[in-house]
DNA sequence: TAGTGCATGTCGGAAATTCCGACAAGAGCT
DNA sequence: AGCTCTTGTCGGAATTTCCGACATGCACTA
């Protein structure tokens, strides 16, 4: 789980967050952490650890246990409507999607060279 | 991935569907695997071994993903209505999240009074 | 056809995460 | 106090992920 990765901490480790509405809709079915884990085939200790978010949910995890408590996958994840992504990527991925094949592929070989214009020298991973 | 903990192979690998369709999701609105990548700080290798389901994907990568493909957590994650449980934990939940937080103590109380007369003496599981 | 460029797949060892038993803390009950 | 149940934590083994290097496959073009 790094969380050294995220720069500057994304809001509050999402871990964190995820591992609390994972218990809160457990004990809201009123389940134990051992009978969760018998029936996610997982050691008990890894429960613990998911709802203090010491460790992560893979996202097939998530939907079996959306299905344990009953709540939509999304209660979890929090659905968001809209991106709130990059502005060049979010721009990119709509233009794309609304052109042809050909076009597309023309688009995007410009986007990158515009990319690769404005970014210095240095290499990979701007 | 272990792949080997799930006994007899849960219908095909989930992870290879999952794979499948953040592909698909992704080559629909036209973006390269190292821009992917790059949006979510991850080597490029890594979005390739998951989109063929040899790595596995995170619950909050997934959102992050849902999100940059512009498609609902659910697409990916294929909502299931309801579950096919384990018939004893089945019930406990679906019982308990229909009654109010008074009975439904009440209920867990009573279900571990049963649970436990029925079992042989030590503290086993069932 | 050979050659070039680009997107994606794969390998291998280092690094990080997860597993899982053992032990501990805390609450509730007698 | 003592007992039981639930959850948290520690530590080393087992597994997964990272990430560069290299391989494959396709499209284009001279």
């Amino acid at each position: 789980m790094t969380a050294e990765r995220m720069g500057f901490a994304v809001a509050e480790d999402e871990g964190v967050i995820l591992g609390a509405k994972l218990r809160e809709a457990r004990e809201y079915v009123g389940l134990k952490q051992e009978q969760v884990a018998q029936h996610m085939e997982l050691p008990r200790t890894a429960v613990s650890e998911i709802e203090n978010g010491r460790r992560g949910v893979s996202a097939i995890e998530l939907k079996k246990l959306a299905r344990l408590y009953q709540r939509p996958v999304t209660w979890f994840t929090g659905e968001e409507p809209e991106a709130a992504v990059p502005a060049d990527v979010a721009f990119l991925a709509r233009t794309a999607s609304a052109l042809s094949d050909n076009d597309r592929q023309e688009l995007q070989r410009f986007a990158e060279f515009l990319r690769s214009r404005s970014k210095v020298a240095g290499n990979g991973r701007s």
